[in-house]
RNA sequence: CGGGGCGUGGCGCAGCUUGGUUAGCGCGCCUGCUUUGGGAGCAGGAGGUCCCGGGUUCGAAUCCCGGCGCCCCGACCA
C-alpha cells in the first residue's frame, strides 16, 4: 500500500477522552475513528491487523474442525421470545421494529439462529458431531462502553457453536476449543490466562474466560500463585473459616441506637464482625424479593446470590419495599420475613451460632440468633465475594486480585436452546433426544485493542508480526529514494510481502517517527545516501532506536523472511 | 440509571468567574521562497452555526432555563 493513498492521518496529539495507552495510539497511529458512543469506523491500517487475526482464528477454527457460515445480525424478535431471552434480557438487546410493525431485535450473539439451523438441518446421530463458526458483527446496546475497543456497542466477534449428541461429546469438543484459543491467543502474541467464569445469561453448566491481566479491565480474578487456582470473582471460593463449635444460647433483644453499620455495632456491642450477620435486599427482574445474609465481616457476591435464586440481574430494592417484607434497613435481619421474600443464606452464617442480627425494630438487635431455630432459608449456599488475601480453597495460600480483561469465552450450554427451539435428532437408540450446544466467542476488536495495549513502547505500536498491518514499512526519502523505493515494493510484493510505502515526500524526521508510531515490524528506509552505502537500511521496529544495517536490494527478500518466519507460516500450509 | 467533568476551525487548548470592538494560541492544512536523515525556517493565506433551542440584556462564547453529545467513577455487563 502507498501511503499516499491512505485515509486519515496520523496525529501528534490523541483526541480528549482516550484515555488508555492504546487507544490513543490507535487513534493517533491512524487506525481508529470514533463516531459515537462505543461506534468506530477502521481504518485501512486497522482493517489489516484485523485480517490477519481473523485468518489465525479461521485457521485454527477450521483445524479444531469447524466449518465457516454467516448469520444474520438482525433477527425476528419472535425467535428470541421463543428462547425466552426477548424477555430476560434487558435493554442491552435494541430491539426495533420494521416497516410492517414486526418485532426485530440486532443479535447480540447467535444461539438462538444456530439451535434454529441445527433443528432444521440436524436430524440423525450420524449428522453429529458439528461445529460451525462465523465472524460476525454483534451489536449490544451496553450502558456504558469504554476505554476505546475495550467495550464497545457494536463489535466483531469470532463466535462458534458445537452441537453435539451427548455430554461427553460436548466435554470433548469444549477442550478442543480450548486448545484452539489457547493456540489463537498464542499465535497473536498476546499473553492470557483462563479462568473458571460464571455462565451469565448465556446458561449453561460450565465457562471459561481467556483473560488479559491488565489494569484496564473490568473483570477481577482470583489467583492462587503456589497451586495455580484462578478463577473470575464472580464465582470464586475462598477457604472457609473454622466456625467456632458453640452451644445456642437464648436469643435476647438488646437496645443497639445509631448501630446502622456493622462498624459501629461490633463497637458498641465489643465483639468482632465475625460474630454478626448482616443481609442485603436484592429484586429479581421478575418481581421477587430477595434477601441475602452473610457473615458481618464478609460481603456479599451478588452473582453468586443472582445464581441462587436463578435471576438474570438483581437491582437493590428500594425502601418501601424493604419495609413491605417487614425488615428495617440498619436493624435487619431474616427473622420474621417469612415467605414474604426468598431468603438466601451463606453456608458459613447457616453453621455459625449466637450471631447478633438485627431485630427488625429501629434501634435494637438480636443477641444469639441462630440459623434453623429463629429462621429459615429458601437456599443456603456459598454468598462471599472473596477478598485478596483469603486463603486459597485447595491449597490454603493466600489469595491474589489481579484485573483482566475478557478476550474470549467458551460455554457449555446444554440442550436448554435445543428444548426451546426445538433442536431434536434421533439417537442411534432411536430415541428423539436435545442437541447439546456449546458456544464459543472471542470479540475480535477487543482482541485487537488488547494486542495494542500490550506491545507499544515510548515511539508508538509495535506489533507483534503475525498481526502487524504490513510486515514492511518502507520510508522513501527523495527523489533517489521514491524511485528506488518503487523498485523494492515490486520486488517484495512479488514474493509475497506486504509493505507500506512511506511515499508522501515528508521530511525524513516524519516519516520516521510516523514509521515508529504505526509499528509495523520491519522499517527500511531508502534514500541517496542509503544506496550510496549500497542499499537499503534496514532494521527491526523493536527494540526502539536499533542500529540499522544496509542490505542490497536483491538480499531484502530473504532478509524479511528470516526476520518473520511467523508471519509467512500458516498453519498447514 | 446515580455521581463528576467536558463541549470554542482537523487535533490539543485559552477566553467564561466580572457580558462590550475584528474570538485567540500551539499543532496541522494551503501558496511561495529557503531548507532537506529524527516531527524545518521565513512570508503570506484558508478555515469557526463558540454543541442545540429558548430566555435575560442595548449587547451573550460568557449569565439563566431546557435539551443533546462525549469522557470518567459507580451500578451493569460478551
Amino acid at each position: 500500500m502507498r501511503m499516499s493513498r491512505q485515509l486519515g492521518v496520523t496525529l501528534r496529539q490523541a483526541p480528549a477522552g482516550a484515555e488508555t495507552p492504546g487507544h490513543q495510539l490507535l487513534l493517533r497511529g491512524a487506525y481508529l475513528r470514533q463516531l459515537g458512543q462505543g461506534i468506530f469506523s477502521y481504518l485501512p491500517y486497522a482493517v489489516r491487523v484485523i485480517r490477519r487475526i481473523e485468518q489465525i482464528m479461521r485457521e485454527e477454527m477450521e483445524a479444531a474442525g469447524g466449518v465457516e457460515l454467516s448469520m444474520p445480525l438482525a433477527q425476528p424478535g419472535e425467535l428470541w421470545k421463543r428462547s425466552g431471552r426477548y424477555d430476560k434480557i434487558g435493554p442491552e438487546l435494541l430491539r426495533f421494529s420494521d416497516r410492517r410493525d414486526r418485532p426485530m431485535v440486532l443479535a447480540l450473539t447467535h444461539e438462538e439462529v444456530t439451535a434454529s439451523l441445527a433443528a432444521s438441518e440436524v436430524q440423525s446421530w450420524r449428522q453429529l458431531p458439528r461445529l460451525v463458526y462465523q465472524i460476525q458483527l454483534k451489536f449490544r446496546d451496553d450502558p456504558r462502553p469504554r476505554a476505546g475497543l475495550i467495550r464497545t456497542r457494536e463489535f466483531t466477534m469470532k463466535d462458534a457453536y458445537s452441537l453435539d449428541r451427548d455430554e461427553r461429546g460436548l466435554d470433548l469438543q469444549y477442550d478442543r476449543l480450548h486448545q484452539a484459543y489457547l493456540a489463537i491467543f498464542a499465535r497473536c502474541e498476546l499473553p492470557v490466562l483462563a479462568v473458571e467464569a460464571d455462565v451469565g445469561v448465556m446458561g449453561g453448566s460450565e465457562a471459561r474466560e481467556y483473560m488479559y491481566l491488565s489494569p484496564i479491565g473490568e473483570d477481577t480474578l482470583v489467583l492462587c500463585d503456589s497451586c495455580g487456582y484462578a478463577q473470575n470473582r464472580q464465582v470464586a471460593r475462598a477457604a472457609r473459616p473454622e466456625v467456632p463449635d458453640e452451644k445456642p444460647e437464648a436469643l435476647e433483644r438488646v437496645s443497639t441506637p445509631g448501630t446502622t453499620t456493622i462498624e459501629s455495632l461490633t463497637g458498641h456491642l465489643a465483639i468482632p464482625a465475625s460474630k454478626t450477620a448482616k443481609v442485603v435486599f436484592e429484586a429479581t427482574s421478575d418481581g421477587r424479593f430477595v434477601v441475602g445474609v452473610v457473615r458481618g465481616d464478609m460481603q456479599v457476591n451478588e452473582t453468586k446470590l443472582a445464581n441462587a435464586v436463578s435471576a438474570a440481574e438483581l437491582r437493590p430494592m428500594t425502601a418501601d419495599e424493604i419495609a413491605a417484607i417487614g425488615c428495617v434497613p440498619g436493624y435487619a435481619s431474616p427473622i420474621g420475613v417469612g415467605n414474604r421474600a426468598t431468603v438466601v443464606v451463606d453456608e458459613i452464617v447457616a453453621e455459625s451460632h449466637n450471631l447478633v442480627a438485627g431485630a427488625n425494630e429501629e434501634g435494637f438487635h438480636l443477641r444469639n440468633t441462630n440459623f434453623g431455630r429463629d429462621y429459615d432459608a429458601d437456599f443456603i449456599t456459598d454468598l462471599t465475594a472473596v477478598e485478596e488475601g483469603q486463603p486459597c480453597v485447595v491449597c490454603r495460600s493466600p489469595l491474589r486480585t489481579e484485573r483482566g480483561v475478557e478476550v474470549g469465552n467458551i460455554f457449555k450450554l446444554g440442550t436448554s436452546y435445543a428444548d426451546t427451539l426445538g433442536a431434536y435428532f434421533l439417537d442411534e437408540d432411536g430415541t428423539e433426544k436435545p442437541i447439546v450446544m456449546g458456544s464459543y466467542g472471542i470479540g475480535v476488536g477487543r482482541l485487537l485493542a488488547c494486542i495494542a495495549e500490550a506491545n507499544h513502547d515510548e515511539g508508538g505500536l509495535s506489533w507483534p508480526a503475525a498481526v502487524a498491518p504490513f510486515a514492511v514499512h518502507l520510508c522513501a526519502i527523495g527523489e533517489e529514494g521514491l524511485e528506488a523505493a518503487a523498485r523494492i515494493e515490486r520486488r517484495l510484493q512479488s514474493s509475497g510481502i506486504d509493505l507500506l510505502v512511506d511515499d508522501r515526500g515528508e521530511r525524513p524526521g516524519v516519516q520516521f517517527t510516523d514509521a515508529e508510531l504505526i509499528g509495523c515490524p520491519l522499517l527500511l528506509t531508502v534514500s541517496k545516501r542509503s544506496l550510496a552505502s549500497g542499499g537499503v537500511e534496514a532494521k527491526a521496529r523493536k527494540p526502539l532506536g536499533a542500529e540499522a544495517q544496509i542490505l542490497a536490494e536483491e538480499d531484502l527478500v530473504a532478509w524479511v523472511r528470516a526476520k518473520l518466519p511467523e508471519r509467512f507460516a500458516s498453519r498447514g500450509t
